[in-house]
DNA sequence: ATCATACGGTCATCCTACAACTTCGCAAGA
DNA sequence: TCTTGCGAAGTTGTAGGATGACCGTATGAT
């Protein structure tokens, strides 16, 4: 079979790149919702791909909500707000304002997090979130970055609240790949304990069962944890003092 | 083309039936991660479809970050914590405690997002949330549901932070499209002019541009929205008095 | 004018074939 | 014995064509 040379040499699948390109014209409104794609035929021209390529990158964005099919009729884009899935832009955090305002959401989040698992846990919750606490100070070179994500998942975790601790893992996973590739000089020692002293003055809130504490601490360690990969958080005005 | 006698009649499409029942299994822990999915040509068998609807599932999947996928190799199935999405399965919540915690995570999220709001609206953004709240008082049978969305998203936005947007959008919508299956019957009118008389409150307190106000508005709103539909918030924490 | 029908376009599914890649085992050589 | 190279087998990736299901519209009969 004669390969057909395709656009641009990359290492990325063909879907994905078809996926991508269409994602992007629809998000940078080339293509108004309840406007109709071309066909599948016409795609598979265009990007000189199988049609069975290019029915896999619809697949995707169909999932997501982003497009709709009719059979025998046609896919047509959908409105932005009823999507069904959320997804992050990866390329868009590279942008030090995206990447402030993603801190500020995460702030919220965590903070009401703290809130929540201070009135909540069990002692079976504060057994797991001291695990991680301690598995963040016997801390090897980028280990630590995993224990710190551990830490926030298990507080999150002892919310009782499922949709929160996936929220909370999604956006807090979305930050640490941005930043891992960001930098690869791996953190500061000095800046992993104040980290770490950070996680104890935290989970001492959680252990006391004091909810505006353990908040309170959660805000300043998020606040604390921005400014250590240089983001500052704007006039955030959580429970405005 | 003898048409092959598929497991159930269903009107959804095949690869969504196929991509649902991988997830299911992979959520409820029946395939561990790390571990390998049967080949293509395997899970094509066991559902009875062709290969090509098991590829279009298992990209739905992968775009998810659910599964990853080596040529040569075969799929895997990743760790829930990396996934590159967030989805609701719309199933899950016909579980009142799902419900339940659905709209835990909308307080938190609302409450705060008016708060931002309250502080940092512009006179435009003002004007926008105001249109909404007046398509509000005009309601037809089930306009007013639209219009109470428009009246969130349009808070949501004048935070300036477009993750808190999205997220509020999709938290919403999830929420709408349950409630809206649930009961056929129309809101109670009577119900509906309380709603109104929430989002007033809201708006004055955005007006004058106070964030406490707005919050303690916002969170009492959402309270209530949430008892009007059956779903009793219980110990909400949030600002602890 | 109205309604039933035929037709063309489009998505949905299936099938087969081949390319690209990885893994593993075996055999030849050092 | 150990290493190296190579090929076989298995798996995903892509191509292309065929057919079924469905929709919208135009055509034609009543």
């Amino acid at each position: 079979m004669k390969q057909r040379s395709s656009i641009i040499g990359s290492v990325e699948a063909l879907p994905h790149r078809v996926a991508s390109h269409l994602s992007r014209e629809i998000e940078g409104g080339d293509i108004i919702p309840g406007a109709r794609l071309p066909t599948e035929s016409q795609l598979a021209d265009k990007f000189g791909v199988s049609r069975n390529v290019v029915r896999e990158a619809i697949a995707q964005l169909r999932a997501d909500g982003m497009i709709e099919a009719r059979q025998g009729v046609g896919a047509f884009v959908m409105a932005p707000e009823q999507r069904t899935a959320i997804r992050i832009d990866r390329e868009a955090l590279k942008d030090q304002r995206n990447m402030e305002q993603l801190f500020e959401l995460r702030s919220i989040l965590e903070t009401e997090s703290a809130t929540l698992a201070a009135a909540r846990c069990t002692s079976d919750d504060l057994d797991a979130i001291k695990a991680a606490l301690d598995r963040g100070e016997e801390r090897w070179e980028d280990g630590s970055i995993e224990a710190d994500l551990l830490f926030h998942r298990a507080i999150a975790r002892a919310t009782g609240n499922g949709y929160i601790y996936t929220f909370i893992s999604f956006v807090c996973e979305q930050i640490r790949q941005s930043i891992y590739y960001a930098r690869l000089t791996n953190p500061l020692h000095d800046l992993v304990e104040v980290n770490v002293a950070e996680h104890v003055r935290i989970y001492d809130a959680l252990a006391a069962h004091d909810p505006q504490a353990a908040g309170e601490a959660m805000r300043r360690h998020i606040e604390g944890a921005a400014s250590r990969v240089g983001v500052e958080l704007t006039a955030n005005i959580n429970r405005g003092k």
